[in-house]
Order: structure tokens, then C-alpha cells, then sequence
RNA sequence: GGCGCCGUAGCCAAGGGGUAAGGCAAGGGUCUGCAAAACCCUGACCGCUGGUUCGAGUCCAGCCGGCGCCUCCA
């Protein structure tokens, strides 16, 4: 399979590092609000690459984390006059049971970044021991002047990164750090913020710490894929490159970076500031989860789109067209052959993920197997690939209801954020 | 300003040196008591200007236009 890594900016064939196995870290969300058409674009479009990895035979371990504490969470809880905790629990609730109606295959680890407090004050204690970074009044911040390769998957040239940031009125005049440019690995607590204790004194994680510590924790020091939305790139992947390759001296911390292109409406990205949202939940009161899935399916990954009802139209029709044909009465005429469809959808999906075409692949099938059906024909076996392609996009035809695994994976993490709301 | 993506029919688009897929919409038709569905038929100075070439959506240069990101974001 070839897939566009953007840290080499090409499309490069893709072989994990053990035969028969991937590793694949996605960021997750901060669970403050709820789920959006971008997050579902880029969940679902994850989980089509993990469940076509299956598909292929390989066995997938899967990591996405949940920002349960930072800036965003902290600012709303003070905002509403909430616990943080109990917000962070409802809204990955609310995310967890999204990704369960869009049938996403769970992540085989789910930690919160709370979780995992104790290792990443072990990662910030590796970098300072290894020189590339500095405790200051009880916070610890990375010095991106130690490490001359900050910069390399964004590719913006040092020289502009801090007029650029200061352009954008941050705020870089932190008397503790030594250089605009560097960002917080550990910060000092606040009044009334919530804090842990480490050997700085109590305080909480920094922005970033938290991907590159349970990368390294659950998956190890170099992973095969790390995914996430395009607006990722700088800073958060380009720091976790720094704060990774930096506190374990392994270099690639990521062997393919994936990012997803960001939804547009109403001519815009959708985005909470702007307040253009589309929830998925809203979406899946008209729609189905198959059609929801198709139609983010049609966009291929990288490809940025601008929502609209019409192609949701189309996408529903869709879906019961599949659903009409894996559900035909078959005859006893010559069988319809599926072989060259299930070809073509793998070429397809070679193709750094063509997933528009590989959906189209769908349809011609669907549509070989409705005029086998009227014809007499056999059509048990193409329907089966029908089932078994249409897997590869989570879609569950003539099932209804999302698959028991997906669903007892998915309770199994949602038991752990249940507790406090 | 920097980095990146992209301009192909009304819309979404495929194709990345050999004479322009497909889908939606629109118009016409078949079928139907009417309608829907389904099926058939109908559409392109490939952003502009140069260059390379026997031949350029396709490669090169320059321009024009759109978009994204740039320590809030999937």
C-alpha cells in the first residue's frame, strides 16, 4: 500500500516494521464539547485505514489519548461552574458513543492523559537529563534552540517561526522561558487549577507531553503511523517529534505521518470559533450510519470539503442500494463472479486511500449483483465480498445496528469515564 | 510574510505525455392509470501566458485566482 507521508511530502509504499503487525497512534479529542462532522471525518477516515490494514492481514494496535486536562477544559469548567472532570467524562461519553453509532472500531488503548501522569513526568525528567530542557520556577519548558531539527515536518524556517508567533499576538514574553519559541513540558500549578506532584513541585502536564509519552508507552519508541487532523502540525506534532525523538534518542519517533484535510461550511472551516458546527449526532436523526460513513468516505482524506445535504442525498441512496443487494434473493443461473470488483476496490485502497473509488467499486458490485438477482444468477459469494469490502468502511448494511465488538470495545473504555458523572 | 494544497461541464470530480472516466443536477425518451423508482440518449476553448515535445489537463517557467495551517482546534 502507498500512502503520502508528509514528513517526506511524497507517497511513499507502506511496510510496518514487523511483518505482521502496525502500530498507529491518532490524537484524540478535549473532551469539552461535542462531536463534530471534522471529528467524525477524521475518526472515520482513521478507522478505514486500520480496518483495511486488518483487512490486509496485518494485526493493528491502536492508541488515541483523551486531553482530559488543559487550557480548553479548564477555561470551560470556570466558564459553566463545573468540575473539569465531570465535564471531560460527559463529553468522551458523548464521543465514545458517536464513534459507537458510526461502527469505529475502538482503540485497544483509550487512556486519558491523567492516566499516565507518572510517565510523562519520566519523559520530562529524560529530556532534561538529556539536555533539551529546562526547569524554571517550578515549571519545565523544551528548549527548541538545543534541537536544530524543530521544524522538520512542518518545514517553517526557524527564523520565521517566532515572528510569525509573535505576529499572531502570543504572548511570548513568559519571563521563565528562555526563548519565546519554547513550550511547556511541565507547568507550574495556578490558583485554583488542579495539579499533580512531581520533582518540580506540584503543577500539571504541558501541551504536548502527553502523545509522545503514551506513543512510547503502549506502542514503543518508533511507531509505524501517527495520525490527526491537518491543524496538528504546528506545533503539537512538530513538539512531539522534538519532545519524542529528543527523550528516547530513537529516531523516527513516526515512520508516516497521516493527516486529515479539515471540513468546510458555509464557506468556512468548520471550527468552534467560528460557531459553523455540524454535530454527527444531529446528522444521524436524518441520516444513517451507513450513509453518514459513505459520505464522509467520498472525500478522500486529504482533500479538504465543504458539507453540504445534497452529497448526503446521494450517500443515503446509496446505502440502500448496498443494503438492497446484499440482501437479493440469488437464483441458481451461473454466479456473478466477484473477483475483478474485489481487485479493483484493493487497487483502490493501495492508492493512498482512494477511498471515493473504492466506494464507487461498492456500487458497480451492488449493481453487478441487483441484475444477477433479477437475471437467476448465483449471488451468494459476490454478496459475501459485498460484506466483506463493505467492512473496510464500517458500513453495516442490512445489520442496523453497529458490530457487538465495536460496541463491547467501545463500553469497555466508556466504563472508565462513567464514574464520576 | 512563511509553508503547503488546489484551479478539468451548472456542481462533485477521475486521469500525471498519445487525443478528456464516472456521479449529481438539467433537458429529452422508455415504462407506468398518474407519479416515483429504474433504464436509455444529450453536454468540455482542462485558470492565463510562454516553453520543451511529432504530440501537453498531463512536464517546465512565470502570472492570475481559490483554500488551509502558522503555540485554541480533528
Amino acid at each position: 500500500m502507498k500512502l503520502y507521508n508528509i514528513l517526506t511530502q511524497s507517497v511513499e509504499p507502506f511496510e510496518p516494521q514487523e511483518p505482521e503487525a502496525v502500530t498507529i497512534y491518532v490524537c484524540g479529542i478535549t473532551p469539552y464539547d461535542t462531536t463534530h462532522l471534522g471529528h467524525a471525518f477524521t475518526y472515520t477516515a482513521f478507522d478505514i485505514l486500520i480496518r483495511y490494514l486488518e483487512f490486509q492481514g496485518y494485526d493493528v494496535r491502536y492508541v488515541q489519548n483523551v486531553t482530559d486536562v488543559d487550557d480548553d477544559i479548564l477555561r470551560k469548567a470556570r466558564e459553566v461552574g463545573e468540575n473539569w472532570m465531570v465535564i471531560g467524562d460527559r463529553w468522551t461519553a458523548h464521543f465514545i458513543q458517536d464513534m459507537q453509532t458510526l461502527n469505529v472500531r475502538p482503540p485497544d488503548y483509550f487512556p486519558r492523559a491523567t492516566d499516565v501522569i507518572s510517565q510523562m513526568i519520566e519523559t520530562v525528567e529524560a529530556l532534561l537529563d538529556a539536555g533539551y530542557a529546562y526547569e524554571s520556577d517550578g515549571s519545565v519548558y523544551f528548549h527548541t534552540a538545543a534541537w536544530p531539527e524543530y521544524g522538520k515536518l512542518s518545514r517553517i524556517p526557524r527564523a520565521e517561526m517566532l515572528p510569525i508567533a509573535n505576529e499572531h499576538g502570543n504572548v511570548p514574553d513568559d519571563p521563565k522561558k528562555r526563548d519565546p519559541l519554547d513550550f511547556v513540558l511541565w507547568q507550574a500549578q495556578a490558583p485554583g487549577e488542579p495539579a499533580w506532584d512531581s520533582p518540580w513541585g506540584a503543577g500539571r502536564p504541558g501541551w504536548h507531553i502527553e502523545c509522545s509519552t503514551m506513543s512510547a508507552h503502549y506502542l514503543g519508541a518508533t511507531i509505524d503511523i501517527h495520525g490527526g487532523g491537518a491543524d496538528l502540525v504546528f506545533p503539537h506534532h512538530e513538539s512531539e517529534i522534538a519532545q519524542s525523538e529528543c527523550a528516547t534518542g530513537q529516531q523516527p519517533f513516526v515512520r508516516f505521518w497521516l493527516h486529515t484535510a479539515m471540513v468546510h461550511h458555509e464557506g468556512e472551516k468548520m471550527s468552534k470559533s467560528l460557531g459553523n458546527l455540524v454535530m454527527a449526532r444531529d446528522l444521524l436523526t436524518t441520516w444513517s450510519p451507513d450513509a453518514l460513513r459513505l459520505y464522509l468516505g467520498c472525500h478522500h482524506y486529504r482533500d479538504a470539503w465543504e458539507h453540504g445535504d445534497e452529497a448526503l442525498e446521494h450517500a443515503e441512496a446509496l446505502a440502500q442500494k448496498l443494503r438492497r443487494a446484499a440482501t437479493a434473493a440469488g437464483g441458481h443461473s451461473p454466479p456473478v463472479d466477484p473477483t475483478p470488483k474485489r481487485a479493483t476496490f484493493v487497487e483502490a485502497m493501495e492508492r493512498d486511500l482512494d477511498t471515493r473509488a473504492a466506494i464507487a467499486v461498492l456500487e458497480a458490485l451492488a449493481e453487478e449483483i441487483l441484475d444477477g438477482s433479477e437475471a437467476g444468477r448465483e449471488v451468494k459469494a459476490a454478496q459475501d465480498t459485498l460484506r466483506n469490502l463493505g467492512d473496510v468502511f464500517g458500513l453495516r448494511l442490512d445489520a442496523g445496528e453497529p458490530d457487538p465488538r465495536v460496541v463491547a470495545g467501545w463500553d469497555e473504555h466508556l466504563r472508565r469515564f462513567e464514574k464520576s458523572s
